[in-house]
DNA sequence: GTAGGGTTAG
């Protein structure tokens, strides 16, 4: 039903249209629309009735104005649980957290929905680390979670990538025997495989009955995230044997797993078929990815030739993509095509400042790398610093690169100082910079306990096993030849290692990176 | 049948 014949018709106007008309200016964020079915409730005397004001607040929340929500919010005489949450929601979504947490301090009804709210906020905003003190404040007042929470608690616990949090959260899961419930197996898999354990990912998705199409995109995903193509391929595979249908999501992950792994022919087949088989239109996120697949691996000429032929303009993370490729290629005529549309289209960007810089300075146009450096001094523009944790004893512990704050930090400098020299005596050449973050006396405790040793190197922790040979790779920023900042070392199994970024996982076997096996 | 808080994405 349109709108103009919905407002001159006003036997049609019942709650039921009113709340579905509110729910979808939500969802479209078309706050124009919203207000004109707002004015509507107030003329048709819906002021009183709360589910229906609860939604008021919640479209204005949607369209992040904050001012009218806390209208709506005060005007509503007892507001229960479900309008405080919605709140709590709302703050949050305008990331005022601590109005929201005062909210919920001051709130006389709270439900477990309450908490909920709080607690996705947290996520929303990226604090998972206060999220999981919140649930760890939840449980200690004994409130009772449900499925929501715990989705929203394994969610925050893959982002932390602290695998012993994920076995707890896993174990609370059974405990209250909320694996039966897909969208939590789903979060499962898409912790294991975030926090590192792709195997345990796997392991679970296996085990699961229940499953759509999300649990299979998770697992696919996962895989591209670790640098394991065929995996991926193979899985997408198995989901299609099996009967499910791949959505525009599943695509996303597994071309982006080709990507990564230099799956340049299998990729261009999986987007045909997502086109030509599965009727999907693709979106801006497929374009990037085919864009990725080809100049990666050098094919430049039929990239450029991918973009241009494109229904839509790419926009600026393509071109910093293929910026990027043109630029690790060394070709000079199409960096300078891709600079020029980036400079077009995005002064915001940190990375593709330094990107900028980077490439003026290679085709020694020095006026531009000036004015790159200009533009990031006069914008204030800083890169986001590499940051990673890792968990020992239940704390987890936050590292930053470059970051020397920790008050043992020379002890620690000479511990590994003396580490290394150990290395060295049994015969490996260690060639990396080493960075010393933070390591402090539990862990120091952690590494005699289990015999063990843990070294800060790079951004974060190696962890070698007693009898691990220990294999240092010769550069650990060799992967820049995939375009990514290397992380922390994850693992080192025999002469694998695996090592993460902020995005994905990488596998190195005799210091090269699984993202340049398939070249 | 009416409202809030949750899972997959370069």
């Amino acid at each position: 039903m349109s709108f103009p014949r919905l407002i001159q018709s006003s036997d049609e106007i019942t709650n039921y249209v009113l709340l579905a008309l509110l729910k979808g200016c939500g969802r479209l964020k078309a706050l124009r629309h919203g207000k004109c079915v707002h004015g509507m409730i107030l003329k048709h005397g819906f002021r009183s009735h709360l589910p229906i004001m609860t939604s008021v607040l919640d479209m204005y929340s949607n369209c992040f104005r904050l001012q009218e929500a806390r209208k709506i919010f005060l005007e509503i005489e007892r507001p229960d649980a479900i309008v405080i949450n919605g709140m709590i929601a709302a703050y949050f979504r305008c990331y005022r957290p601590s109005d929201a947490v005062g909210l919920f301090y001051d709130s006389p009804s709270k439900d477990v929905g309450t908490w909920n709210s709080v607690l996705s906020g947290l996520v929303r905003i990226s604090n998972n680390y206060e999220a999981l003190r919140f649930f760890k404040q939840m449980v200690c007042v004994g409130e009772k979670s449900d499925v929501i929470t715990l989705v929203t608690v394994l969610s925050a616990c893959g982002s932390l990538a602290a695998s012993c949090n994920a076995r707890q959260i896993h174990g609370i899961v059974v405990k209250h025997g909320h694996e039966k419930h897909i969208p939590v197996g789903n979060a499962i898999i898409d912790m294991y495989a975030k926090v590192g354990e792709i195997e345990d990912a796997y392991i679970y998705f296996k085990n699961t009955e229940l499953k759509n199409v999300i649990t299979w995109t998770s697992l696919i995903v996962g895989y591209g995230k670790h640098g394991l193509g065929i995996e991926a391929i193979a899985t997408f595979q198995q989901m299609v044997i099996a009967g499910f249908v791949p959505n525009k999501v599943t695509f996303v992950g597994i071309l982006s797993a080709c990507s990564h792994a230099g799956l340049v022919r299998q990729g261009l087949e999986i987007y045909r078929c997502m086109t030509e088989i599965y009727g999907i239109e693709p979106e801006m996120i497929h374009y990037g990815c085919v864009v990725d697949l080809l100049a990666r691996y050098g094919q430049l000429e039929e990239a450029w030739k991918f973009i241009t032929t494109m229904p839509v303009q790419p926009d600026s993370e393509m071109w910093t993509s293929f910026l990027s490729s043109c630029y690790f290629h060394k070709n000079k005529e199409f960096s300078k095509i891709a600079m020029e549309k980036l400079l077009e289209l995005n002064p915001e960007d940190a990375g593709s400042y330094v990107l900028l810089s980077n490439v003026c300075s290679w085709i020694g146009d020095l006026e531009g790398v000036a004015k790159a450096r200009r533009w990031i001094m006069n914008k204030g523009i800083v890169k986001t610093k590499a940051q990673t944790w890792i968990e020992i004893d239940r704390t987890v512990h936050g590292f930053e690169s470059g970051g020397r704050s920790h008050p043992n930090y020379d002890i620690i400098v000479k511990y590994l100082g003396d580490l290394l020299e150990r290395i060295k005596a049994v015969g490996y050449v260690p060639n990396i910079d080493i960075v010393v973050q933070n390591v402090d006396d539990n862990l120091k405790e952690e590494m005699i306990r289990n015999h063990s040793e843990k070294l800060a190197i790079g951004f974060g922790l190696i962890n070698t096993k007693p009898g691990t040979r220990i294999v240092i790779v010769k550069n650990l920023r060799v992967c820049s030849d995939c375009h990514a900042a290397i992380g922390f070392i994850s693992k080192m199994e025999g002469r694998e290692i695996v090592a993460r970024d902020s995005t994905r996982f990488h596998r190195f076997r005799d210091g090269k990176c699984s993202c340049r096996e398939h070249w």
